[in-house]
DNA sequence: CGCCCCTTTGAACATTTTCAACGAACGTGG
DNA sequence: CCACGTTCGTTGAAAATGTTCAAAGGGGCG
């Protein structure tokens, strides 16, 4: 286990306020079915930022002063073990809310790192605490985050803790793989701390996939997955 | 990994119905702060019932009925994986909520099955609905209640998850002792399932605790334990 | 070009799993 | 009341799996 803690530099720029009634992932989104109305109770700036690779949203113990919408890339969610090492608990997507605990007023309970280039929403927690006063929408949408949280929690403890390591990478590709059989992946340091499983063993396990042709890399940490062979693995030993 | 499913008989006795404005856990429960005028909104009846060990509270795909206040005993929350193994993604005990989800009318996620007998509260959903409806007090407690859960879910993988057997299982005992250092355990059946390692691995790892004298056997399954020791034994190998 | 970081690999070692067997506790039915 | 079958905890021994320590190779960046 690691015991160094990373520095991460801040790394983030903003990009401008957001526009929150022309988002794209509006369907998706925290803001899925505010009104026109609804959006003219905000009056604090929803900051539209990028983050790269390396850098935090928030840290574990930070003032809760916001939570973010990941509107592009990947993010993890990061605990820290009493004796230094550290254990991925979620990793976050498109769509995906990160920080949701300061939408109580309760402190971080994570690291939030991004892993790919990131492009977030910053929703101020005035924000949300205004809006789930005056609307019931939003405070549905907050219960089902919550809801979501909690099935995220428990499928990463079923299908990420759970056989061998062969089949735990093999399922960690099948819940990234794209439309397309394709997925971006990860340093094999933080693959470990999602598995639960120390670096070599995710490196090994990574490069046997790839010697029996069930992952072809097109570029460094880019793969075509097979994704039947690896549904197979998932099952099996 | 076990391929049998238990058949878990239905073994619940009705109590009476509930008297949620004396109840002596009420401060921690779900309607912690619910007004007297509140109550007068509850209608529907709340049945206060016993369930043995073994039997099911509610079972996964249920049609989403009711949630269950835990007020006293031990349930575990079970998933079951795809090769027919099963996986324990919760412990819950004294002031915890069980079937949550129901108020959000989501299917169950879970079957949760009683380890040590169970007192516990059924709260049809319909009345969940109808309190969230008319009073702020019960939505808050509702997302704190989700929060809790998913700090729940993020402690089993950390604590439970991590580390070697004989750490995982000293943890595991750490969550469960009272405040005299005394704890009801439970089946090395369903400790392995807790802990995602095998029956006799559980076994082993607490024989050899009760051995080495960093637990006493005051009778089956009950047992004195040396709290500090066991801290020790949690962070290192 | 040289340095650093990451991945990969090897080999010895430790832990866990697997398969098998035994004994105690319990409840049933004769 | 006792014999029997069952379940559960325990243990042994061999095999499989994962970890540890160490080192080599590759790619990017200054």
């Amino acid at each position: 286990m690691d015991m160094s803690v990373k520095k991460t530099g801040i790394n983030a720029a903003w990009r401008g306020l957001a526009n929150c009634r022309g988002c794209g992932i509006r369907e998706s989104a925290l803001f899925a079915d505010l009104t026109e109305s609804d959006f003219n109770l905000i009056h604090l700036p929803i900051d539209e930022m990028t983050v790269a690779p390396g850098a935090a949203l928030y840290h574990v113990g930070d003032e809760p002063a916001a939570l973010y919408t990941v509107r592009g890339g990947l993010v993890k969610l990061v605990q820290y073990l009493p004796n230094g090492g550290q254990r991925i608990v979620r990793l976050l997507r498109t769509g995906d809310t990160a920080g949701l605990e300061a939408a109580l007023g309760e402190p971080y309970r994570h690291t939030a790192i991004a892993i790919h280039p990131v492009l977030t929403c910053r929703i101020p927690r005035a924000v949300i605490q205004r809006l789930s006063e005056e609307t019931q929408h939003l405070h549905q949408q907050l219960m089902r985050r919550w809801h979501q949280a909690v099935e995220r929690a428990d499928a990463f403890l079923v299908e990420l803790g759970t056989g061998s390591a062969r089949a735990r990478v093999a399922r960690l590709f099948l819940t990234l793989v794209d439309g397309h059989g394709e997925c971006d992946f990860f340093g094999r340091e933080d693959v470990g701390a999602v598995l639960g499983i120390t670096t070599e063993t995710a490196s090994r396990a990574v490069a046997e996939l790839k010697r029996q042709g069930l992952l072809n890399e097109l570029r460094p940490n880019r793969f075509q997955c097979n994704v039947d062979a690896l549904r197979a693995l998932a099952d099996g030993p």
